[in-house]
DNA sequence: ACCTGAACACCGTTCAAGT
DNA sequence: ACCTGAACACCGTTCAAGT
């Protein structure tokens, strides 16, 4: 990530010396044009893509924009880092939207569920901010209009088939706390180096071979798994709760059918 | 929450001038036999459970057990402050083991559920923690034990009953994350004063009535969930995820057992 | 050897000063 | 009015100095 545009500079950065500047080389537009909230908001997710929620920093925000941090507030227009948060959150609700809902609530929630998982296994941090943000923002709203329209079938009453939703959703959070650590962020990396991982199935080793752990001992501690384990375990446990969600408020319908 | 402890001071104290001290107001232990690990861990977990995870602070936790900042990681013989996280994160788990684990499958998992519930909502921090933290210490290993104890009575085979004990624990996670906000953490605190909800409802009203949001119109915004709504629809969820289980690996069995 | 004071390199945010 | 430099009150942690 390259830590600042490969835009021309010279035209005020607090490091170069007062040059004369050929008009030219001086950007069109104003100097902050570029510092627009999309922007911030763009910058701050990226970072938190990269390197966790904790990289996201006011003040290398700044440095990532060629700014002053306390630019960061004032052309983002927010009051507090707690509001950036809050964007970047909505931001991603855009990204969880369905583009064509199927009409049967079965592949609908599929359909939801799955698509909130592959946009949230990329933006990780959002589950540890949705916890502390209850601030729908516009984007946020519409997910939670579909989530509720894809159930809109299901024999049920409305506090029900909220409930569906709340527990779909309440599944996938679940699944991307586990993943948090499999994934790239600056925390994880700094935490799991290999002879640390070493270390500690040596310490897994030791206590089962106390015998009392007899699951354990022939299941085996519970590895950071892979990737491909952790959709096979989404996909099942999404087909259990499915199936649960079927046999209680719509035995009439196929028990698995084709979604 | 007090700052310092009513014990008798004078006995170095920084703050105190150097008078001579009698015996008899003197600790009979050396001055700090009381800063332990143990009492470390603990003052750490009382700042997470009063006032969120951004409370615990060396520096804070040096104030509340009347130390150094540096004493902190000395006395608790931890190498960095994400040690301090894991000792409190195992800690936890410690209490979250079942006392009487049930033999068949359904109420042994929907004990362990529960009991996670229970103990977590206490410590919501700890999802916070979990997702960063694969590292398990000895109790997390017992309560994985415990887990893969509840399922051995399913005829399954043992990824299969691994995927359900995962299942079931990632249910839980979500939840709690959902229920993080509802907490009296100090961010939510911060961010949720009455205000603040007014000004959310009404934009959230705004919305509405543009029309484009049918579904919301008529189930209404996703409120904060009162703590009776949400032990409803964990117990709802609770029993779609163990039918979905029961029907898809033991169909033998009774639909709805009564555990 | 074990412990810790002072210092360092960060944070988010306030606020007075600039334009 | 809008923007921001300097300052403030915090962080976690290093490391040299103390005992």
């Amino acid at each position: 990530m390259p830590r600042r545009s490969a835009l021309p500079a010279g035209e005020g950065s607090t490091a170069d010396p007062p040059a004369p500047s050929l008009v030219w080389t001086r950007p069109a537009t104003t100097r902050r044009a570029a510092l627009t909230r999309e922007a911030i908001v763009a910058a701050a997710i990226g970072l938190a893509d990269a390197d966790g929620l904790s990289a996201v920093t006011v003040r290398r925000l700044a440095v990532e924009l060629d700014a002053r941090p306390m630019s960061i507030y004032s052309y983002a227009r927010i009051e507090s880092k707690e509001e950036l948060f809050d964007l970047m959150v909505d931001e991603v609700c855009a990204e969880m939207l369905v583009a064509d809902l199927p009409d049967h609530w079965r592949p609908a929630l599929r359909a939801v569920a799955t698509r909130s998982r592959t946009v949230l296994l990329a933006h990780p941090w959002w589950v540890e901010l949705i916890g502390r943000n209850v601030l729908l923002g516009p984007h946020g709203t519409r997910y939670w209009e579909q989530a509720l329209a894809a159930v809109r079938t299901l024999g049920a009453d409305r506090e029900t088939r909220q409930a569906v939703v709340v527990t779909v959703e309440t599944y996938v959070v679940g699944q991307i706390t586990f993943a948090l650590d499999e994934q790239g962020s600056a925390e994880a990396e700094h935490r799991s180096p290999e002879r640390r991982h070493q270390a500690v199935r040596q310490y897994h080793q030791d206590l089962i071979a106390t015998g009392e752990f007899p699951q354990l001992s022939s299941v085996g501690p519970p590895e950071p798994t892979s990737a491909a384990d952790r959709d096979r375990f989404f996909t099942l446990g999404l087909d259990w709760l499915l199936a649960g969600i079927g046999a209680s408020l719509d035995p009439d319908g196929p028990p698995h059918p084709a979604d």
